[in-house]
DNA sequence: GAATTTATTTAGCGTTCGATACAATAATCA
DNA sequence: TGATTATTGTATCGAACGCTAAATAAATTC
C-alpha cells in the first residue's frame, strides 16, 4: 500500500492530473468536519475536485483514504502544536505554547472544530483495529516526543513539581484531549485558554 | 416531542408491545459502539428488537432517537461516576472515586469503549447544533455539580492547592475527557488509573 | 357489539451509498 | 510510429440507506 511515487523519475502511462497530497488535504477537511461515516464519496470527490475512479486509483477505498488522511493530518495540523512546543527552551513556556497552538488549531475559523484524531478517528477506533492502532500510536509517539523535550529542557532549567518527564507529558497530552473535546462541542478559545492557564499554574507553580 | 406517557393511566388504542426505555437502552449501545452515522436503522431495530414503523412511531427519526439516546446515556452510564463521586465526603476520595468509576465505565467488558457523549456525540456536534448544545449543556451541568460538591466538601475538610471549586471541577472534567478519549483508542484500565493517580497527586498533594 | 384509536407486521418506496465498466486520452517504451 | 501503460470523464452498478404506505391486530370508548 506504500506509494512508491518518485517525484523525479516519470512513470509510464498518463500522468495524474492532480497532486495527491493536495487532494488528501482536501479529504482531511471533509473527514475532520463530518467524521468517517458522515463523509460520503460524493462529499470527498467534490472537495478533492476529482472523479470517483481517480479517487479509487489513488487511494484504494474510502477506508484507505481515511487511514491516509489520519497520517496526513498528523503530519500537518497535528504536528504544528508540537513544532511550536519544541522551539521553546523553557519547559513552562514550551507547554504554554503547546496549549496555545492546540487551542488555535482546534478553534480556527474556516476549519473544522476539535482534532481530527482525538475527536474523529477515535470514534472509528471502536470498530476498526487498524484505526485504533494508528491513533494509539500517534498518541504514544506524541507523548514520548513531549517527554523527551521536557527531559532535555528540565536538565537546563529549574526543577519542576513533577520530576518524571513521562508523567508530565502524559498529563499535558490529557489536557490537549480535553481541549479537542471541548472545542468540538463549542467551547470558545478564551474558555480553553483559561483551562490551559489553570493547568499551567498547577504544573508549573510560580514562586509566590 | 415530549413523551406524555403516564405509566398509570392507560391510553386508547393498541398498547405498545415493548418498553420505550428498554429499547432506548439498546439503541444507546449501538450508537455508543458505532457512532451516529455508523449506526444504521437496521442495526438499531435489530438491537431494539422492533420493526422500523415501531421505531419511528416511538422516536420520530434516527436523529431524534440519537438525541434521546444521548439523554438516556447521560442519565444512566454517564451519571454513575458522578453518583459515586457524590457519596464521598472527602474531596480527594470523591475525585478518586470519580476517576475510578469513569475508567470502569469506559473500559467495561461487553460494553463499547469510551464515553458516548465525549467520544461519539461530540463528533456529531460539529454538524448538528442541537447535538452540540446538548453536549455542551451536559458538560456544563456536570462541571457545575462537581464544583458544588467540591465546594461543600471543601468547607468541612482541609484546604486544597486549588482554592476555587469551579477551577478544580474544570480540571477534573478535563481528566475525564482524556480518560474517555484514551479508552476509546485502546488504553487499558491500568494506564488510565496511573494517569488518574498522577493527577490526584498533583491536585491533592499528600503531606510529605 | 360497533366505532375509534393506536401499534404491529409485511413489503417496499425513492435515494444515496461505496465502488466500477468502459471508452477516450496522454504519457512512456520499443 | 505503433504498442503499452496508466489516468481520465461518463455513466452507471448492486446494495444499503432512512423511512413509510397499507393491511392487520389489540386495546378503549360509546
Amino acid at each position: 500500500m506504500i506509494d512508491k511515487e518518485k517525484p523525479g523519475a516519470r512513470r509510464r502511462g498518463r500522468p495524474r492530473s492532480f497532486d495527491r497530497d493536495e487532494a488528501l488535504d482536501r479529504a482531511v477537511l471533509v473527514f475532520w468536519e463530518k467524521g468517517y461515516e458522515g463523509a460520503s464519496i460524493e462529499d470527498l470527490r467534490q472537495a478533492m475536485n476529482i472523479n470517483p475512479p481517480s479517487l479509487y486509483a489513488a487511494f484504494g477505498s474510502k477506508r484507505e483514504l481515511f487511514l491516509a488522511a489520519i497520517d496526513r493530518y498528523a503530519n500537518t495540523f497535528g504536528s504544528r502544536p508540537f513544532g511550536a512546543f519544541c522551539l521553546e527552551p523553557d519547559v513552562r513556556d514550551a507547554v504554554a505554547k503547546l496549549f496555545e497552538t492546540s487551542i488555535n488549531c482546534a478553534t480556527q475559523k474556516g476549519l473544522p472544530r476539535g482534532c481530527m484524531i482525538a475527536s474523529v478517528a477515535t470514534v472509528e477506533a471502536s470498530r476498526d483495529s487498524e484505526v485504533r492502532d494508528k491513533v494509539a500510536g500517534i498518541f504514544a509517539l506524541t507523548e514520548q516526543a513531549i517527554a523527551k523535550h521536557i527531559g532535555e529542557a528540565q536538565a537546563n532549567g529549574p526543577s519542576l513539581c513533577i520530576d518524571d518527564p513521562k508523567t508530565l507529558a502524559n498529563m499535558v497530552v490529557s489536557v490537549i484531549h480535553s481541549i479537542a473535546t471541548r472545542a468540538r462541542s463549542g467551547a470558545n478559545p478564551s474558555e480553553l485558554s483559561k483551562l490551559a492557564d489553570n493547568f499551567l499554574d498547577v504544573f508549573f507553580p510560580r514562586p509566590a
